[in-house]
DNA sequence: ACCCGTTTTAAACAAACGATTGAAAATGTA
DNA sequence: TACATTTTCAATCGTTTGTTTAAAACGGGT
């Protein structure tokens, strides 16, 4: 986390944290500034208001997202030039762009930590959310759905093919949202780093199983 | 619906709907009785305070989703002991389990109008998580892993097969979660009957693939 | 018509909220 | 040291919050 110990990138930080996990209601200026160990006061001199805090939550998240996002498109590009027909190939293009999602998105904890608040404005679209949309949920969408079209040899913009694409990423994502069901299940705490291990593996696995890939046993 | 027209009735329903969108936090008192066309003083009258109108809504979607779960068990405990080994007999089952699940939670209009207050409270778990866990994702759960480890000949109490039940579950939620996405992708200001046909068929196919299942092109 | 329990209403309450202020204290830089 | 920047602190403003009160309105039974 790019926490320097100074109180405006500590209260940003705190800012992710908490509107992610109780939204931006749930979320009270004093509430902020102590779990931030600082003073209410330290908003309005450093954001502004409450709202420019939450707007410059956003604008954190997207500039941490945003790059990484643009490895994950770049990939996906490439990959199809480079692959051909053989299925074998084309499965390990596909492990790879998976498997990269996974690592970004799941298993690096600067980003895990921004998930809640990117994936709360995506459940409940408030008015920043095409923000949010248009600079990673849009892109990590429209690349898949064209690997999707590219493996299961559709049309990129058929209604059918984005939709298969999203149950494609219900299969990543789900590890996110269903994290507190998952564990239970589990009987775990939180997922530990082996736990993130196995699910890049059955993630990876049923994707691939998911676009009739061929996948090892 | 139930919805009554009587206050109680109108109150409940109303709250189902608001905390389901905007959260506890995001819901005020005034909000809600404005919402229901009542008086704000009905919540203190009819059920005591805010947070016990909260746990009514809770107590409401148990009973509604209760019953409906029942079904999806019941359907899939029979089901692997009439189908034997033949691929497509099991096929079978899978989709006849995977449509049922998808017409009570996705397409049922009034099951429809609590998910959003389920997942919130599996996103964000409160309070009263466990009433809601134990009353249907855990059932869903538990008996999806056992139809996973049926097809998959895997150990139904192996953490990878519960990881990957929990990938095909993400199969179909992400229709709920990812909505706001979707409709974009698909340039839709809501799911239209159509798309939500095209959406069932799509997730049918997509989970039966993810199980290494015959399907039809 | 009357009564009486149930329901609804408008108004008000204390508490907590976001926001703001002004001055002091702390911090780092030159 | 001198200086500008950053942070803290206590106090206060107007608003909104959940809750409460007492009166009014309703509706069936006799």
């Amino acid at each position: 986390m790019a926490e320097r110990d100074d109180t405006y990138s500590t209260l940003l930080m705190t800012a992710v944290r908490l509107f992610g996990q109780h939204g931006y209601d749930g979320v009270t200026t004093r509430m902020l500034a102590e779990a931030a160990g600082a003073n209410v006061a330290g908003i309005k001199y450093h954001f502004g208001s409450k709202d420019d805090l939450y707007i410059a939550a956003i604008d954190y998240i997207i500039g941490l997202l945003a790059p990484r996002m643009e490895i994950v498109v770049g990939l996906a590009g490439q990959a199809k030039t480079l692959a051909g027909d053989d299925p074998r190939r084309r499965a390990l293009v596909v492990t790879q762009v998976v498997e990269t999602v996974l690592d970004t998105f799941l298993a690096n904890p600067m980003v895990r930590e921004v998930m809640p608040f990117v994936l709360r404005e995506i459940f409940v679209p408030g008015p920043y959310f095409d923000r949010i949309y248009d600079a990673a949920p849009r892109r990590l969408h429209e690349t898949l759905t064209e690997l999707v079209a590219w493996i299961l040899d559709l049309d990129s913009h058929s209604p059918t093919t984005v939709m298969r694409t999203h149950a494609l990423i219900g299969q990543l994502v789900v590890f996110h949202i269903g994290r507190a069901i998952l564990t239970r299940r589990l009987g775990v705490d939180d997922y530990s780093d082996d736990n993130v291990a196995q699910i890049k593996q059955q993630a990876t696995q049923s994707v691939l199983m998911s676009l009739g890939l061929p996948h090892d046993e």
